[in-house]
RNA sequence: CGCGGGAUGGAGCAGUUCGGUAGCUCGUCGGGCUCAUAACCCGAAGGUCGUAGGUUCAAAUCCUGCUCCCGCAACCA
């Protein structure tokens, strides 16, 4: 099986907070599960560069886009890191081989007749020199006569046409602006309303409730042809005699860094990516990111896969996250209520972040994000539940039998009961639900803690040895097989525990232990978080 | 008719896609254990699942009407 995931391309204009990290985790843990089942995968994403806010922002602060750009992309590089992400290539938009290769794209499916030409007025700015885009412009309210911006009127909150504005001006320097006319290269979307459809159609059981609302909204009103070239100095040049002083909108620019990027690990590891891509009952591919991104994943990239002609494969899975609050409110930056990545891998481990991001993660409905719960979680769950498991275990071995994993036999019901936490997990995990898979997965830290209570090893240490040696080697078992399981979610503490108990693989099928060996380095997987009075954090939700 | 989400024991939530004993965490009350990072295990009390109708042998779950709450519409997943 061949393995395709695609996460989403975070923009270079902005720190990552909660909710990029809620949107894009699922992506990690599909790819590591997948890759411990032995399948090729190929899961890529990078940092969107491009784009007006980053050229409007350069401008203000008298510095370079790509300035600006490389100093997230860095951010947000080191962030996945910490955070474990597993990428097999995250790259940047600006990169010379993504732009060459969306020119490439772009070339074919002006070939195959889908990119048209077509002139337009559009507002100009005499003493910018340069076309508006309607964010760009302010102007009187037509129907409130407040001021107003290009898309809304700030004073009656009605959405409206640019072109409706009066006494349009450059938002900039507060020219006048003027009318004139605009050529500009068209993508034509229109023309994939059918197939668009029928793909929707196809994917209920697959993609999110709110991809498959979404999506049925933009088919229900028809498709439209979109502008695929912007006038701007930031971006991928157009490849078109006359186009020269334009660049290739990002909506098609971003989204194809997943062939490009995808394209680009291929050939550095030697797969031939156009096999890989094509489409195939060999191939399943996936697709995660947030849900203000829906059309982009359900809509347009498929319409460009489609113009492409190669035979691509068309999503298979879309994973939109919906959002992460705080206190009920939208993520914001003016109103400084974002968590932002950061900080929050300065003060928490990975795992830690990576199991509350998951088991909270906003995958029907938005979620709101909290400190206490965080913490709260991370005791219960992963110091008192599976943290204690293991530690109960082990230091029990180490003090009494000088760190020797005994030779038992096997208890027969906890065999079965791992056996089908495999395909129960898996099976959640490749649908993408993964706050049930992690949930499953943990039962079984609450099973193994049950039954060793149950069979008190403590006591059958002094009166059977033979009880105890089962009993011990049953729970190293289990131990060794909840550390596999929760693996592609947490992936430190599983090696941890992994290497405690001299395992080497990775693989998606029950482990075996045997006994009579010697454990490694035994210590304690999670350290239990103090309530933080004073830190920084805790005055931050205070003053809320 | 701008878009969207929510209404489930005292609090916060899961369950609603694919109807079939109403579940979790915290809080309250009680018990067990002492291997373990005072962690772990068991039990009790507490809900006519917003409201009115409909479909059904069966509805928190599907359909229709209504009420209330919230978010978005500004960078932003």
């Amino acid at each position: 099986m061949k393995v395709f995931i695609g996460g989403a391309w975070p923009y270079a204009n902005n720190s990552l907070h909660v909710g990029h990290l809620a949107a894009l985790l699922p992506g990690d843990v599909i790819a590591r599960y997948y890759r411990m089942k032995g399948d090729k995968v190929i899961y890529v994403s990078g940092t969107d560069a491009h784009g007006t806010p980053i050229t409007v922002r350069a401008k203000n602060e008298g510095i370079k886009p790509e300035d600006i750009a490389i100093k997230y992309h860095e951010e947000f590089t080191e962030c996945f890191n910490r955070l474990n992400f597993s990428y097999d290539l995250y790259t940047i938009t600006s990169d010379e081989y993504h732009k060459k290769e969306v020119v490439k794209y772009f070339e074919l499916l002006l070939e195959n007749g889908y990119i048209y030409e077509k002139t337009e007025e559009q507002d100009f700015c005499e003493e910018c020199n340069q076309y508006l885009s309607d964010r760009e412009i302010e102007g009187i309210c037509p129907y409130c006569s407040g001021l107003a911006k290009g898309d809304q009127c700030d004073e009656c909150l009605t959405t409206i046409n640019a072109k409706e504005l009066l006494e349009k001006k450059c938002k900039a320097c507060g020219t006048h602006t003027a009318q004139k006319g605009n050529t500009h290269l068209y993508f034509k979307l229109s023309s994939f309303q059918n197939e668009i459809q029928e793909l929707v159609d196809n994917s209920k059981e697959k993609w999110r409730l709110n991809a498959i609302n979404e999506s049925i909204k933009y088919l229900k009103n028809g498709l439209l042809d979109r502008a695929a070239t912007r006038q701007l100095d930031w971006g991928v040049n157009t490849p078109v005699k006359g186009f020269e002083d334009k660049k290739i909108y990002v909506w098609i620019e971003a989204v194809l860094g997943y062939l490009t990027a995808g394209k680009k690990y291929s050939e550095d590891y030697g797969i031939d990516f156009t096999d890989f891509m094509t489409k195939s009952d060999d191939l399943i591919t996936y697709y995660v990111h947030g849900k203000d991104n829906i059309p982009f994943h359900t809509i347009i990239f498929p319409a460009l896969l489609l113009g492409l002609k190669n035979n691509f494969q068309l999503p298979d899975y879309i994973l939109s996250s919906n959002y992460v609050n705080m206190n009920n409110e939208k993520i914001s930056k003016s109103k400084g209520n974002g968590i932002i990545v950061k900080d929050l891998i300065d003060t928490y481990q990975s795992d830690t972040i990576r199991y509350y991001m998951i088991a909270n993660g906003p995958e029907t409905k938005d979620t709101n994000f909290s400190y206490e719960v965080l913490e709260h979680n991370h005791n219960k769950h992963l110091v008192g539940e599976y943290g204690n498991f293991v530690n109960r275990n082990l230091a029990f071995l180490v003090k009494k039998f000088e760190g020797i994993i005994p030779e038992g036999k096997m208890d027969l019901e906890i065999d079965e009961i791992i056996n089908k936490s495999y395909s129960i997990v898996g099976e959640l995990i490749s649908r993408g639900e993964l706050r049930q898979a992690i949930d499953s997965a943990l039962n079984l830290v609450q099973i193994a803690n049950k039954y060793y209570d149950n069979q008190k090893p403590w006591i059958q240490a002094k009166e059977s040895l033979i009880d105890f040696n089962n009993t011990t080697f049953t729970c190293i078992n289990l131990m060794a097989n909840i550390a596999n399981i929760l693996e592609p979610f947490m992936p430190d503490s599983s090696k941890q525990v992994k290497n405690m108990l001299g395992i080497k693989t990775s693989n998606w099928s029950q482990l075996n232990i045997e006994g009579n060996r010697l454990l490694n380095n035994v210590d304690i997987i999670f350290d239990k978080i103090e309530s933080s009075e004073n830190d920084e954090i805790t005055q931050l939700k205070r003053s809320k």
